[in-house]
DNA sequence: ATGCCTGCAAAGCTTTTGCAGATGC
DNA sequence: GCATCTGCAAAAGCTTTGCAGGCAT
């Protein structure tokens, strides 16, 4: 079994349902999934974690930096791991597929953007939405 | 009374609280409000529209491409006027206010990020998190 | 006149919280 | 052993919907 320093460093007690959703998460790598999905893919390992906890876990996690919180159009939250490396997001409006990107043009401009209106950048959050290139249509 | 031609080029009638609704938009431009701060707007003043109202009519004007709606950080939704004109925001994080930017080269980058991975650009959500530029700290 | 609109209240969803019992350290 | 953690259920937002009456055209 992996170890999971991280959860220790952050105050956070080993517990299953902890390292339970970590393994979703790392089965899950540029997946993004909602607390719900984690939920329901815990639920079919036949693993028994409450979604109240799920819920806790994650902004637990969050704030421990070990997962990345996002807001896509739609309403509800979407979860990933928090590795470390920054990237953005591309997300198929078709297929739902996401696709991580890093483009250091665009993080340099933004700063720039942000220094000419008197502001320091703290966070960016950069979404395309997309669909496969078709010629037809 | 403003004329507001578009309300029934999109098929709906021009009704007090749809002419309402455009009006607290108008006087907020740039300001980005949620359904219920548009309500309580309109509760101020006097007008008695309900919120499911606000909500119904919202929508529709977000069909009817009229407005637009954000989902920023926090989980509910902000809506402001659709005036065609592309921008993107810059949220200041200790006042909130939003700034709105337009950049051509990011613009034109997010086209090609798309174009490299066999995608086309159908929309994308570009939102800066910045804070007061400071010396200190 | 009639079909679109609105208000109200109730329902729906996602997410959070209170509490008693369980568990990690 | 004790503080932290979990599960359940209830609550709490935000948003949508059903329905009966109201209004624009």
């Amino acid at each position: 079994m992996a170890q999971y320093p991280d959860l220790k460093k952050a105050g956070l007690k080993a517990t299953a349902p902890r390292l339970r959703v970590l393994e979703v998460l790392h089965h899950s790598k540029g997946h993004h999934l909602t607390a719900d999905e984690i939920y329901q893919r815990l639920v079919e390992s036949g693993e028994v974690v409450g979604l109240a906890t799920v819920y806790r876990v994650l902004t637990q996690f969050e704030e421990a930096k070990l997962v990345r919180r996002h807001h896509f159009e739609g309403g509800h939250s979407v979860f990933e791991l928090d590795t470390g490396a920054h990237h953005d997001h591309m997300v198929c409006m078709e297929t739902g597929r996401v696709i991580e990107f890093v483009n250091s043009d665009i993080e340099r401009i933004q700063r720039d953007i942000a220094s000419s209106h008197g502001y320091e950048l703290v966070d960016h959050h950069f979404v395309l939405y997309v669909r496969p290139k078709q010629t037809e249509e």
